[in-house]
DNA sequence: AATATATATGGTAACGCTAACATATTCAAT
DNA sequence: ATTGAATATGTTAGCGTTACCATATATATT
């Protein structure tokens, strides 16, 4: 692989030249950039941009750390991410771990590898790499640990100007760029639109975690859109699930056995839903005439159903496109610190009636 | 950031010593051992994997050049890539390209940047920019000319020991190692399947690349399919579509209005099902005791239906995992070329009605 | 003609690390 | 004691690039 040496002497002059040349900065006169630009042609020269680094001390790659590309959600916000970076020209380095250890090793191997800015997606960390990837409560009780023994990390980061971005996160220390879906208010959304249409008794397919996360959100956005929609809630009206087609199949069949009133359901995810759709289409149920239903996150899921599911579509393309931006502009020093909300919307299929 | 310098000065011993004990290589005496990895921590030093790599010539890194990570196959098989990546300390670097000047250039930037070998996954490459995304005939054209005008620089990597995997293709020119699927086999499954049910009149949504690619795969694997099996094929029972719901939908409703005899469908891929199976269901159909349908990936798509699709499953998984180790391998130089072949298999649900 | 400014090129050093070699020191085997 | 290997540490140089400063020439301004 030749150098940047050899294209110098292969043309007489000094390697600084050539590095005018090929970074277009600097005085160099038409003449010597064209007899440059034809060695670099001749010698099929390629610029070693791990010696260019060493010496500019940055790299044009962002790291990003994360758990499950699996999940579509995440694997659009890292397009998003890809995406904008290749515009500026930069590059993104993708680490994905499951569990805190792990997660964090592969943190410390980006920063050591130069990245200009670090974004992290940690939702659905594990705790420890051996628990059952399907027991939900457990499984993601890692989050809060991660978050906690990656503070020093992130101090340490803080000081060496290595921008820091959590996504789905907000408030937590030495963390100063957050980039977040407000869940709570898409359940409340979800709430309202059903209220809209003429629906009082609506029920609830939620999550198994109530607590926190982006499930906790959606669990506590439900009660505050029933409040505010002058709704009451019946448990008879709620099911418990976990993320899974066949789960929320089942959910719904305990739940379609045991519901009073209830014309409508909310479920807390599309994935939920099109379990739910199936199992009120597999007991003889029209959508929407005999139930009508409503999803959130506006993933393909949503498309794959008859009908067309309504939904609350959450914007992983802006969260995305988003987080990159506030990492870039955190490296210019534009700004100290930064919170950028994303607000859902509501995605209209044609699987909620109105009854009005 | 403290450099292994300062380490090395900190505790009085020279910055090879501190190295040997950072890379555990070479001799280094309990005591010395231990007096550097408390600088180490203290100090809170970290290597710096760009200078390292600038020295030792090899950056851990592996490059994945691809096209559109919003497929959820492709973004399996990255994901399966990087799990694999991780395990043996090696991370990704991401570049998502849509057009062949693009990917050419990212292409170029990811091996400046010294990765140390490529994966290249370019399905539904595009021949410009401004083409229509929608326009799959023209959108999938670039494929053919990316991997004509890549030969260049497949061979220059050649030469310097970088291996490519070309993912989703073979025999082509300078690259030497190719993992793919046999969607042809995966049609003539599905076909048999059906026949072997008891199906005769078996119809067809094809996508509307007949030829090349993977969708042309599909569509000769019908038609041998037909042949092997004995079944006779009327074109009132082939449709044409995209790979959309929407498409898919559209494309069951005309076939539905011209069949003959037909009894159950091939879809080209699960997305179409999908839309297939909701067209179905529209029209009062049930499935699969009116119409049998079979999709093909193993998506998720296919779980979001009900009832649940059978389907031939591809193994996105399995094609990251053996990309990456195909990788791994060349660069030890176990091997002179390879081909991998994956195998589809029927993944079975409740779609298909045995008429026998 | 004198001075200032823009243009053009080169030399040196350094980025942080490790490969390769050199040199001690220790320890066991003769 | 003598040799040879194993153990332990250090020295030097270089990976390929650019920052920084120095210098030379061309062009514009007074």
């Amino acid at each position: 692989m030749a150098t940047i040496e050899e294209v110098a002497r292969h043309c007489g002059v000094s390697p600084m030249t050539v590095s005018r040349v090929i970074n277009n900065k600097g005085y160099v006169s038409p003449k010597t950039r064209k007899l440059v630009m034809a060695a670099v042609k001749e010698l099929n020269y390629r610029p070693n941009l791990i010696a260019r680094s060493l010496v500019t001390n940055k790299t044009s790659t962002i790291g990003v750390l994360m758990t499950r590309l699996e999940n579509p959600i995440y694997s659009l916000i890292v397009s998003a991410i890809t995406q904008e970076a290749v515009k500026i020209g930069y590059d993104i380095i993708l680490s994905t771990s499951s569990d805190v250890n792990s997660s964090l090793k592969s943190a410390n191997t980006l920063i050591n590898k130069q990245i200009d800015a670090l974004i992290v997606l940690p939702m659905e960390i594990r705790e420890t790499a051996d628990v059952d990837p399907d027991d939900f409560e457990k499984s993601t009780r890692g989050i809060g640990e991660f978050y906690q023994r990656f503070s020093d990390i992130a101090k340490e980061l803080r000081q060496s100007n290595l921008p820091v971005v959590a996504i789905g996160a907000s408030g937590l220390d030495n963390i100063f760029y957050f980039v977040y879906e407000d869940y709570e208010a898409g359940a409340v959304m979800a709430v309202e639109y059903l209220a809209d249409k003429g629906h009082k008794g609506i029920g609830f397919l939620h999550h198994v975690v109530t607590q926190t996360g982006i499930w906790g959100e959606r669990y506590r956005g439900f009660f505050k859109g029933m409040e505010k929609t002058g709704c009451t809630v019946y448990p008879e009206n709620m099911e418990k699930c976990l993320d899974t087609i066949e789960s929320g199949y089942e959910a719904m069949n305990k739940l379609l056995d045991k519901c009073r009133n209830m014309t409508a359901v909310y479920c807390a995810n599309d994935i939920i839903a099109a379990g739910a759709a199936s199992a009120a289409l597999g007991r003889g149920l029209k959508i929407p005439d005999d139930i009508s239903i409503i999803g959130h996150d506006g993933s393909i899921y949503s498309e794959a159903v008859h009908p067309r599911l309504t939904t609350v579509s959450i914007e992983p393309y802006e969260i995305g496109r988003q987080a990159f931006n506030l990492a870039m502009g955190a490296l210019k020093e534009e700004r100290e610190a930064e919170e950028i909300i994303i607000r859902p919307k509501i995605l209209e299929g044609k699987s909620v009636r109105n009854i009005k």
